[in-house]
DNA sequence: ATAATAATGATAATCGTTACTATTATAATA
DNA sequence: TATTATAATAGTAACGATTATCATTATTAT
C-alpha cells in the first residue's frame, strides 16, 4: 500500500486554504500560492487539493456557474453567493441543522445529504450601493 | 437585431428535453437527437441549448458533481440526485413554498434565489437491493 | 550513508465547451 | 413564384480547466 509523505506545497495548500474565506478555485489557490512557492506547478496544487478532498480534509463544491470551489469547513454549512462581488460566504451550522429533518422528509427514497446555495447580493455589496 | 428563425434541430432539442424526465447533460441529449437526425452537430445542440437558456425556456444547473445538466421545467423546483443510479428526480413544488421564507431569512444580504440539492439512494435503487 | 519511494515541476494529453466558416435552410419581398 | 437577405447548420479548429506522464527531487526508513 501507499503511505503518504510529508511536503512543503502540500502543507503551503492547507494553511493558505485554511487563512482564507472567500472559498477558492484551484487556479486563485495557484496564484496566492506561488507567492510562497514562485514555481510551485498548477499540477501539484491540482493534485494535492484532490488528495486532500479524498482523505477529508477539506471538500469540494460547485455554485451553479460550474467553477470548482474548494472548502477547508468540513462540517455541514450552507453557502451564500454574491451575484455582484462573487464572494461565497458560510452560513451559520444551526440552519442545517433546524431545516435537516424538515427537509429531507418528503423525498423518494434514502437521504444521505443535501446542500444549499443562496444567490444574491451581499450586505456590503448592498451598502456600496447605498451610498452612490 | 436579430430574429429568430425557426429550425427543425431546435424543435427536436425541445420537444427531446420535454419528454426525459432525467435532466441529461448537453451529450447525452445530443446522443438522443442523432436517432432523428443522425449528422446534427454537437456545437448545434450546445447552441441551442444555451440559446433556450438565455431566452427562458429552459433551464442549466449543476449538481454537485461539475457535470451541466438541462431541465424544461422552469418553474421553481428542487432536485435529489440517486448516487447509484445517477437519476435526477424532480422534488415537489410545494417544498419551496413551504421552505423559502424560513431558508432565506437568516442570511447576511438581500436573496434572489436558492437552489437546493439532496443527495441519496431513489427508491427504486434501494428496492433492488433488497430483492437481491 | 544508502536505498526505496512518494512528490514534484514541466509538459503533453484529455475533456467539455465555444468560436469560426463555408454552406444550407428559412422567411420576407418583389 | 423567383429573388434576396440572413439565421442556422455541419464540420472543424480553438479554448480553458483538469488530468496523466515522466524524469528529477525530496522525504523517510534502514
Amino acid at each position: 500500500m501507499k503511505t503518504l509523505k510529508y511536503s512543503r506545497q502540500r502543507e503551503s495548500i492547507k494553511t493558505c486554504l485554511m487563512n482564507r474565506t472567500d472559498h477558492p478555485t484551484a487556479d486563485a489557490l495557484y496564484l496566492s500560492i506561488r507567492e510562497e512557492f514562485p514555481n510551485i506547478s498548477l499540477g501539484t496544487v491540482y493534485r494535492n487539493l484532490n488528495l486532500l478532498v479524498e482523505l477529508g480534509e477539506i471538500i469540494s463544491f460547485t455554485c451553479g456557474d460550474g467553477s470548482v470551489h474548494f472548502d477547508y469547513t468540513t462540517t455541514p454549512h450552507y453557502h451564500f453567493v454574491c451575484k455582484t462581488c462573487g464572494h461565497i460566504h458560510d452560513l451559520p451550522v444551526s440552519m442545517v441543522r433546524e431545516t435537516n429533518e424538515f427537509l429531507t422528509e418528503p423525498v423518494p427514497g434514502r437521504i444521505d445529504s443535501h446542500s444549499v446555495f443562496f444567490y444574491g447580493e451581499c450586505a456590503d455589496c448592498v451598502d456600496k450601493k447605498m451610498t452612490h
